[in-house]
DNA sequence: TAGCACCTATAGCAACGCTATATGAACTGA
DNA sequence: TCAGTTCATATAGCGTTGCTATAGGTGCTA
């Protein structure tokens, strides 16, 4: 298969790219490779792309975006929680299907080439956890849950990607999922343990009410007030969870 | 500083290449640098190592019984549940203190490549959670366990990794590491419907709170922010407004 | 038609991973 | 003692890589 058709030559590097990505199993990617698939020569690639990791970087945005709309795809079920699930599911379906997009993904990040990509998924399980959070649902901070879930949520769908696809087993990730998700969730605390719920029942309601504030326009108080409250509230909810 | 001195070949091949990548900060690391600060010239490399990745191959080797030793630096405590969160915290500092090293062992596992070093690390954990398995402590199985709590773990750590080192927080460690830990360990109070608590409003949420507040002593507030913070929480839970 | 951006091609550089071949040093067995 | 063998290193260079200096073609506006 080629390009040589009728795209312009900026959509048939991409294309080229991606596919010998996609098959080249973590094998190097030339751009002499690229470059003939796509029926173009080099400088071409470097007007439009500047780099070759640039090209790449536009392959990984490209990725991404299909990978927000396959988080996205699915209407809210009206249980935020659900929804994480299939969320969870989702990300490790990507990485499954396209592995080495997803190792330059998340497998390769590096202090200072870490871009808005780890930032945008986390914001969508954020916004998630926000609806779980503002129902009751949550034992934590939005944000911490967020980045605790995404981060085991990397770590399964990068350990099943290193199984030989023969005896992957998904079960490492539906019982991880469970288990971040539970952690997570409120109604552990009721009755787990009795030192642990003590102290956390008012940060459970404090985490609850921020959320519930933010997502209802309360006009009990004015802006200056809510500001100080809401300061306040996040200092409770942050409260002692060595 | 140049290693060309009583060293044999190999080892001076090994701590050049092993000094390059930790401060090359991703960016590629070339044979002939190696080979330079070596004081060597190629094909003693090739000689020795066959190849670039045989290299690499032989300081992560290193880099790993580093990481085994520290593993097993500890004396058992007595109690599998504490031993696997200094397993926990001990793999975090390492991906911390040599990234680039880490990056390499776990951030670009390949299928071909090398589940090996993940099964040894795997291995030390289930060694570990056979015996909170033989306590009675255990709410799976150890080596699914071991699975799970190790892909969370990487997981964590890459994120750790990816952050720029002023901003790492390391509570998204000990709160994941909590999480896993009490996900698989047994006297947890399972069970729980999946969505019990419907829909929780602002007020809701605002009387709970009120109610835990005063039920706990938070020390959180002073005693003046207190007073004015339960004042306006009573304005919102006797609000009508939903 | 002239001028002007844009885009693409020709040709080639420096650096890369790696190797065919040769040389020296150290050990063997007679 | 010394040829034979093996191990370890060096010289030199092959083919490929990412990338670019330069020039030419194309379609637009005037």
């Amino acid at each position: 298969m080629s390009f040589d058709g009728q795209l312009p030559p900026k959509m048939r590097l991409l294309r080229a790219a991606a596919e010998l990505l996609a098959k080249s199993a973590g094998a190097a990617v030339s751009t002499r490779q690229i470059t003939q698939l796509a029926g173009v020569t080099a400088p071409t690639l470097y007007h439009h792309f500047g780099d070759k990791e640039g090209l790449f970087d536009a392959v990984v945005a490209a990725g991404f975006e299909e990978y927000v709309a396959g988080e996205r795809d699915f209407a809210p079920s009206g249980q935020p929680l659900v929804d994480i699930r299939r969320m969870w599911d989702n990300h490790v379906q990507f990485g499954l299907k396209q592995p080495e997009l997803y190792l330059v993904m998340f497998g390769n990040i590096r202090p200072e080439s870490r871009p808005a990509i780890v930032a945008d998924a986390e914001g969508l399980l954020e916004e998630m956890l926000n609806k779980a959070a503002a129902a009751g649902q949550l034992n934590v901070q939005p944000r911490e849950a967020a980045r605790s879930i995404l981060a085991a949520n990397v770590g399964v769908t990068l350990m099943l990607i290193a199984e030989p696809a023969a005896e992957r087993n998904l079960e490492l990730s539906t019982m991880t999922r469970d288990a971040m998700i539970f952690a997570v969730s409120r109604d552990q605390g009721r009755d787990a343990g009795p030192e642990d719920s003590g102290k956390s029942s008012v940060v459970v309601a404090a985490i609850a009410l921020n959320a519930a504030l933010q997502a209802s326009h309360s006009d009990q108080l004015t802006s200056s007030e809510l500001k100080l409250f809401l300061e306040w509230l996040h200092r409770i909810s942050t409260s002692s969870t060595s």
